[in-house]
DNA sequence: GGTTAAGTGGACCAAACGGTCCACATTGGT
DNA sequence: ACCAATGTGGACCGTTTGGTCCACTTAACC
């Protein structure tokens, strides 16, 4: 594509929309003002406005940004682990590093959104409902393959497996963030596999 | 206690209190704005400050009868139930009536608050965490009972178990709020149930 | 009935909110 | 060199936020 005429933009659109990404992930949408968007993007109110729209506009981008992050980061740590059940317990001992201080708590944007939101929101309900799926779908592609190698009776129903996982990280990530110790999560964790068998 | 002298209350503040609770149940903290929770009271800036000294006070006052609401509801809903087992089956069910619409979708008041703080405010972390424990008891009581009742195999590790119940039912509250159609709901609570025995 | 203690309504406040607008800067095309 | 097109910084906007203050009301007590 020619170059187009007019001035260049003075940042890169990509890594001001992770930063506002990684802010809203910690901090949620009605907590994060527009001072901290700002911030953290390092670009003037202006080209915020020019480039993303506003506020609420930028924030359905980072949901799908997060949910491209995430579920490329998640199929990569499939593609390579050892077998699928050894990724879904990875997966699930994610939240220890949380619950250890090794990371801030912050659980995962879209649960988050749900929480904020519940479906006030219709556009942010869908991009809610949206990663979700995704979510599903990395969970169940690992369940099948958990069930090829011998890790899962293959007569368990898959997709309620995957369910099941999704809803379980939800509630260890919320546990996390209400303070359970570390003793509490991994005991959960092991419950929750123990329960795939 | 003798009758205080000058004016007294022109509403009663058990009442405003619970109403408040409400609010906050289904708006969370930052989303019930002062107008919101006046509204919702019935009483006047003043005497919501003269009575419950501000937003964050009365908030913290909020969370306190919520435990005691539920933990008082729970534990009836216990001593009637006909198992330990068929009371825990029960309780996970209900995520169903939000799924169905029945009731709308607010999730529990001390979760809702662990996600929305984190652990920003030391005060609001403790009484999630004081909140976590009173459910952790009443699940407790609940495995217990079912294990006596020869429902739950008597070697399970109780207090884990109870701790499995809390995540579990905050992943289905999480899953129902990002618009988790009934079946998955329905099929995650059986695998729930499954785990226990 | 006057005095005192308490409650209430509403005006008022500074700060923060998200959003708009415009003068100016910076580029490519001619 | 000039022009058209785009980006940027900052002033500015109305609204809403949580919170304070005070004049006024209402009751109990002596």
């Amino acid at each position: 594509m020619p170059a187009a005429p007019g001035r260049p933009l003075e940042f890169d659109p990509d890594t001001a929309l992770t930063a506002a990404m990684h802010l809203f992930w910690r901090k949620g949408y009605e907590n994060s003002s527009m001072l901290d968007l700002l911030e953290a993007m390092q670009i003037s109110k202006s080209s915020l406005y020019q480039a993303f729209g506003g506020k609420q506009a930028l924030f359905e981008r980072c949901m799908t940004r997060y949910g491209d992050l995430m579920i490329g980061q998640l199929h990569d740590a499939l593609a390579s682990a050892h077998s699928g059940l050894g990724f879904i317990r990875q997966f699930l001992e994610s939240v220890l590093d949380e619950a250890r201080g090794v990371c801030e708590a912050r659980g995962c944007l879209v649960m988050n959104t749900a929480n904020e939101f519940a479906r006030r929101d219709p556009a942010i309900a869908e991009a809610v409902a949206q990663g979700l799926r995704r979510f599903h779908g990395v969970m169940l592609a690992a369940v099948r393959r958990a069930q090829i190698e011998g890790d899962i009776p293959p007569d368990r129903d898959a997709v309620m497996l995957a369910n099941y996982l999704v809803s379980s990280m939800s509630g260890l990530k919320t546990l996390s963030k209400a303070g359970a110790d570390e003793a509490s999560l991994k005991g959960t964790i092991a419950l929750v596999l123990k329960a795939l068998t």
